[in-house]
DNA sequence: TCTATTTTTTAGTTATGTCTAAAAAATATT
DNA sequence: AATATTTTTTAGACATAACTAAAAAATAGA
């Protein structure tokens, strides 16, 4: 097992590691609040557990080991960021500092039944994909809802133009980022959509289908 | 705030002194398979944040702030309990150690959130009853089914003349313990109960009846 | 009551994970 | 290339919360 701390140091070596083959020592100080005498000594220890490639004064990456614990990490937090949003009726903004509490709650039973009582999600309610179980991350993308496909289903993850009345629109109808919407289908006379959310089935106008960003899976 | 250190001691400490006036140092270390001077320094420390009565060798209780404090503690780990059996469907008895350590995440948005979402609880799946958030605490009362008031809920706690044939009419229709039940009523002509149990309402048999143990509210 | 036993506390050690200050290595500047 | 600056590491300190071993207090037994 791994302390909090060091699921901290992997986490945010992830995602600092992104596009890049390694990352500095003053990075992951920054980016933790923290000196980086005491990042170096953490890179010590997590070079010695094999969960870090780390070279003296040259900047340190994740191994597969690390990579997989850092995953299975972030894999918790936006399960539970889900269910926050989803069953207890978080905003969206306010789930991430409870999350990083409860993402280091040690119990795989835990995990797997909480992502079945989700009914399996994909994406959390920031838009960001949902590790699977076997480490495996999905790619995203970001449509408008008026062009997914009939049946697809996303995350509204941002407004492109947000007028006072299309918000007031969407507070009405307490529609709020972070919710996941189904596209159902287009109707030919209006290019209104047929869309399921908050299970039940409404219709949206043509202009909120083309103001509605919504993260997707990509196949 | 306190640490999850603290908190355990506190918890350790309103389990031990029911019904005593003080708790000794040697009672305290056994419950937490810890070493009596270990004990000792936590206690002081408490002492020192006006938690705990401690007196040098007279043993330790806890002052009415560490009485809240352990009393929100039990209240989360209860309240968790009860998310794990009635919605992530856990056994009763696997639920114990993850409730542990859920009970230490620090928001108090969450546990009221999720005391709505389970529809605010008073009784966890182990038939004990869940703190108020003022600190207030209900006395229970075990009954047999049969015994209920028309409309009474409780816990199904314990099983009374355990048959084979009897526990295999439970599992069938997986009537678990911890599983809450409420009485609609009682048929005149062969004694049998009507009951909502899992949403849904059956009828149990006199025998069923008199043989399930029941953890009802006090009123 | 006086000694033996048990309980509890104190004193000192350890591991974890942070810090500061100083040294060493790497990088940038002239 | 030599020096100045920045980055990183090392060395030593501190807090927390555990431990062991020894001392002190309380309790029990004769």
């Amino acid at each position: 097992m791994n302390t909090k701390s060091e699921e901290d140091y992997l986490k945010c070596l992830y995602h600092l590691q992104q596009g890049k083959k390694s990352v500095s020592t003053n990075e992951i100080a920054n980016y933790l609040s923290m000196k980086p005498s005491s990042v170096s000594d953490m890179l010590k220890k997590l070079a010695e557990k094999k969960c870090v490639n780390y070279l003296k004064y040259k900047g340190s990456s994740l191994t597969k080991k690390g990579e997989l614990i850092a995953l299975s990490v972030i894999r918790k937090h936006r399960i539970w960021e889900t269910f926050l949003v989803n069953k207890l009726g978080f905003s969206w903004s306010k789930v991430h500092n409870i999350a990083e509490q409860l993402e280091h709650v040690n119990s795989e039973e835990l995990i797997d039944k909480l992502d079945h009582f989700l009914a399996y999600p994909q994406i959390d309610p920031h838009g960001d994909p949902i590790p699977q179980k076997n480490g495996t991350i999905a790619e995203l993308n970001q449509k408008l809802l008026g062009e997914l496909k009939h049946g697809e289903k996303g995350i509204i993850t941002g407004i492109k133009k947000g007028t006072p009345s299309l918000l007031n629109f969407l507070d009405q109808k307490s529609i709020k980022l972070g919710d996941q919407i189904q596209l159902l289908s287009i109707l030919e006379f209006d290019q209104s959509a047929e869309v399921i959310i908050h299970d039940k089935t409404i219709n949206l106008s043509e202009k909120i289908c083309s103001n509605l960003l919504i993260e997707t899976l990509n196949d």
